[in-house]
DNA sequence: TATATTACTGACTAGTCAGTCAGTAAAGAG
DNA sequence: CTCTTTACTGACTGACTAGTCAGTAATATA
């Protein structure tokens, strides 16, 4: 008999690639929760499972692992927008509809809303990551959006809203929610409510607005 | 003459009255900026022109001094709201333009857009804030709106809606613009657009919808 | 004027945490 | 199995900051 066994799994991984999305998830979850500057090192990697010191192997600083993770994290609105402005088929509603559920999508199943939160807590201390979030995420949205209204007010389906106003009136409902739900939502009890029915009310109150047609 | 003449302004002034509101406004300002921990008191103390000792003189600790700001900050809503609750006159459409109106007028005169900022952000880490804004204010405009929206279902001018998803629906612009003002606005040159028409347009709307009427 | 009171100061302390590095152990090479 | 390489560790350090307190100066009182 060997009284020298190997353990199972060793006491000590060696898993160069798995260490840097383990790290960043890890940080994401208490860079959300805590923000930059109250997040400790030490608790993102006892939650990556790793010692501090590994982190100073795949990132050279704190700030260059809190920027890593929000570009990690945008990534797929990025794709997302991509394959939005591919499409164009239908009349512009259903069109604007398909947007305003495709972006529900995105924020419900990725960490978005979370990195949003975030990008809006830390904008004053990393204007860098603020300007880089809108000239690559806010105003490429924008844009979408400006040129679906654009196109449904000439073809005579819209009214002519000022358009500016009405895109932050289509996103602000999406982005208050995700912030929100890491704000002030986990800490009062209310059961959220039903999200098929929020997103289906907003998107029938923009379009067909709250007054009873005479 | 008198050589050891008294300086017109003392170096060291003794305001014993003044001091709290100063170093309130002095946090209140820094705090919106660079959140709770990256907040040094030194630089509180350094805006308000007092030593960091003179903080501790008015309150008990960093915390305490948060708390104090924020509560503070909060008043003119709870003022608000109870005058918003009085008022009851004219058809629900113009009671609703009003209340919408009048809400927007305070988070423009008053530093509520940055408190709001502010109780996001730190959400995580001062739970019991958050629980008290919710409890305080969120719960009180949803109250006030939802009866509003009920009000204007029932006589037949609203169509009948999901009420619950219909509030956020119409404070979210709102409060997306206040927190946008005070996280991403700021680092993006960009002249931001005029306030009277998007409030104007948000209200149109909510109430007439995007499509044109058949 | 002299004495007492107290608002205010700022150098200091104690504790925290980002970042380091000498050492350890897992994997690979010969 | 021995030697080399390297992913990983965690005790350590230096910088930074919340909170303190003995001392100072402005005001009040006698």
């Amino acid at each position: 008999m060997n009284d020298k066994a190997i353990p199972e799994t060793p006491i000590r991984q060696r898993r160069k690639e798995a260490r840097p999305a383990e790290i960043m998830a890890a940080a994401l979850d208490i860079f959300v929760e805590r923000g930059f500057a109250a997040t400790k090192l030490d608790d993102v990697a006892a939650r990556a499972g790793v010692s501090k010191g590994t982190l100073y192997l795949y990132f050279p600083s704190k700030e260059e692992l809190f920027k890593a993770v929000i570009q990690q994290g945008i990534l797929p609105v990025l794709e997302q927008s991509e394959e939005m402005l591919a499409r164009h088929s239908g009349d512009t509603a259903s069109l604007l509809r398909d947007l305003i559920n495709r972006w529900w999508a995105v924020v419900g199943n990725t960490k978005l809303a979370g990195i949003l939160k975030l990008i809006v807590s830390e904008a004053g201390n990393f204007p860098d990551v603020a300007r880089y979030f809108h000239d690559n995420v806010s105003h490429g949205i924008d844009e979408l959006l400006g040129r679906v209204l654009r196109a449904g007010i000439d073809k005579g389906e819209f009214r002519p809203v000022d358009i500016e106003s009405a895109i932050d009136a289509i996103a602000a409902p999406i982005l208050m929610r995700a912030i929100w739900e890491y704000s002030i939502a986990p800490y009062c009890s209310l059961g959220q409510k039903n999200s098929e029915v929020y997103l289906r009310t907003n998107i029938d109150l923009l379009l067909n607005g709250l007054l009873v047609k005479e």
